[in-house]
RNA sequence: CGGGGUGUGGCGCAGUCCGGUAGCGCGCUUCGUUCGGGACGAAGAAGUCGUAGGUUCAAAUCCUAUCACCCCGACCA
């Protein structure tokens, strides 16, 4: 393809509306523009590498045994009401206005519909079918360029089958492909364990990339490889020592004590001293959360353990239930229910709030003092802590979600009756899972992982083009001769060239678009190597560059891709 | 939905406090000189100052409303 012609606008400067590194190198590099937000248009060079992602996915999906479909995005509500998910989504559901439509933000429902009465056998299944198609979900605040999105490309698999033993190994394969496609995607991620969520189903398991653009939170060990969403990982850390005397409850004057690390300053004690306190809304009743120093609330826990409706209090319902401003509750005449974190079941000699602003209690004993208190498991999980498999530390970071895959059952077969008949001639649901991948975010981890301060840096198999040809000076004859001779080579050689022919740019203009565009090999052509009967060959990951004789070019470049 | 911020030519921005009819850099067009790391000179084109209403002799600037976008939070199959 020739530079002159195509519609590859690059951005010298960055726009002013992308913070991430994936966004603004996909709109530097003209490979996407936002039409609104979350909303992005791929340009060409950006969909080519989208095609590319996609095709990857086919391949592996069909060597599982996947059929590819085409499903509508315009779906009747109605289908979306038998299955209660017009609820569950609640506002993320686009709802279409002058008719009973909505677009669907995922595809269990339409599967399982064309499942229903079809699949009426056991001997019909397994079934493996998958699309690749867009997806719309009105998130409240879409960010991150193209991460998170109000439409997206999503590639969706489901699988239908009679028995349990049947679901586990449809699993399996849907984990093993997974693994190969991020793999030859040159993708870094890690496999771990998820909540089900509003899903449903038994077994999840998420594909993470570690980022500081994620918005997951994930714990790793890498001594012994664990991996769990830190919503469910479990917390193992040791409790709080008791004292052998307990001290009777003092009130101390603690004047602008806020935080637990101000406290902690202020009174010389150690976080380990401390129980901090949190007012959530449970159903529309207080509860007080208690933790250890500066320990968080892991809310997915909470949630499971309450049930319910649960969310924090908001500052002013707090005086209104406590007495006290947010520094300065804790659990002594605390009229609501208390549930405290396991770590402080030992507790004693406890600093706590008062309840009363700018005043704290000591010597609290929660045995003695408050006994009715119930202990779960509350922790989020935090780096330095022991390993929950192997004791070891483990590190807590933010990561994105590339994939998921779920253990389904049969939510959906039950409540649309798609049924099959057993080897006793029994009616029984058709037993699913789900699979995800979101192909964006397949492209924007990429390049989130695969770029330097100049652009982004593409290898094999997702770069758009195996080599940038730059012709330096076009204004000259021989250079141009050069080029076009060399560009009709590489194409009859099927590698793939994105030829700058342009003749009107400076040769450090071509240099930098050449780097922000990332090709994993660029080839110069000016005057002074063509003297020598020679062009540069420059490898965009590590800068290196090569003189090589023109007759020997094809070979090396060749031989480049082949170790890139 | 709560908090904060920003809307001025294709892109990045100044001007807004203190009202006087719009400017800078990049890009674009034409001509010339340059030509291996984002050139130089000359001439030019291009902006309802997000939108609507109001105040005023006069509004990018002040007031009111509204829309859009970004960031933090809430939410997130």
């Amino acid at each position: 393809m020739r530079l002159s012609t195509a519609f590859i606008p690059t951005l010298k400067e960055n726009p002013s509306d992308a913070v991430i590194t994936s966004h603004i190198l996909l709109v530097r590099s003209g490979m996407v523009r936002m039409l609104s937000a979350g909303i992005y248009s791929y340009l060409p060079l950006g969909y080519k590498v989208m095609k590319k992602i996609a095709e990857i996915i086919r391949e592996e999906m069909d060597a599982i045994g996947g059929q590819e479909f085409h499903l509508p995005a315009l779906n009747p509500k109605e289908i979306w009401e038998a299955t209660n998910r017009v609820e569950a989504f609640g506002d993320t559901l686009f709802h279409i206005k002058n008719r009973d439509y909505v677009l669907a933000p995922t595809h269990e429902e339409i599967m399982t519909f064309h499942a229903k009465g079809v699949l009426k056998s056991y001997k019909d299944l397994p079934q493996i079918w998958y699309q690749i198609q867009t997806k719309f979900r009105n998130e409240a605040r879409p960010r991150s360029g193209v991460i998170r999105g109000r439409q997206f490309l999503m590639k969706d698999a489901y699988s239908f089958d009679s028995t349990n033993e049947g679901l586990d190994a449809s699993y399996e394969l849907h984990d093993k492909a997974y693994r190969k496609i991020f793999d030859r995607c040159g993708l870094k991620y890690f496999v771990v364990g998820a909540s089900s969520g509003a899903m449903g189903g038994s077994k999840s398991e998420e594909f993470m990339v570690k980022s500081d653009a994620g918005e997951d939170y994930v714990a790793y060990c890498s001594n012994c490889g664990y991996a769990a969403n830190a919503e469910v990982s479990t917390s193992t850390i040791g409790s709080v020592e008791r004292n052998e005397i307990s001290k009777e409850i003092f009130e101390i004057s603690t004047p602008n004590v806020k935080s637990i690390d101000e406290l902690c300053k202020f009174l010389n004690i150690d976080e380990s001293e401390t129980a901090k306190s949190r007012i959530y809304i449970h159903n529309n009743n207080p509860i007080l959360v208690l933790m250890n120093g500066n320990d968080e609330v892991n809310e997915t826990k909470l949630q499971t353990i309450l049930g319910g409706e649960v969310r924090p209090a908001h500052p002013d319902e707090l005086e209104e239930i406590t007495g006290a401003e947010a520094g300065s509750i804790g659990p002594i005449n605390f009229n609501h229910r208390i549930i405290a974190d396991l770590r402080l079941k030992t507790g004693n000699n406890l600093y706590s709030g008062a309840n009363k602003n700018d005043f704290h209690l000591g010597g609290i004993d929660l045995q003695r003092d408050v006994p009715q208190l119930e202990y779960f498991d509350l922790r989020l999980v935090a780096s330095g802590e022991p390993c929950p498999k192997c004791s070891k530390s483990i590190e807590v970071f933010k990561a994105i979600e590339l994939g998921h895959i779920f253990k389904l059952g049969t939510k959906y077969s039950v409540s649309l009756g798609a049924l099959f008949l057993d080897e006793n001639g029994k009616d029984n649901p058709i037993i699913m899972g789900s699979y995800g991948i979101g192909l964006d975010r397949v492209l924007a981890c990429y390049i989130e992982q695969n770029n330097d301060e100049n652009g982004i840096i593409w290898k094999k198999p997702l770069n758009p083009f195996d080599v940038h040809l730059i012709g330096l000076n076009m204004k000259k004859d021989e250079v141009v001769n050069a080029c076009e001779k060399l560009f009709t080579e590489l194409n009859t050689n099927n590698i793939e060239v994105l030829y700058d022919d342009r003749n009107n740019v400076q040769a450090g203009f071509k240099f930098s678009d050449a780097d922000l565009l990332g090709m994993p090999l660029q080839i110069i052509v000016g005057e002074r190597g063509l003297k020598e009967n020679q062009v540069e060959v420059k490898i965009r990951a590590t800068g290196e560059r090569i003189n090589v004789k023109l007759d020997e070019l094809i070979k090396k470049v060749k031989n480049l891709l082949e170790r890139n």
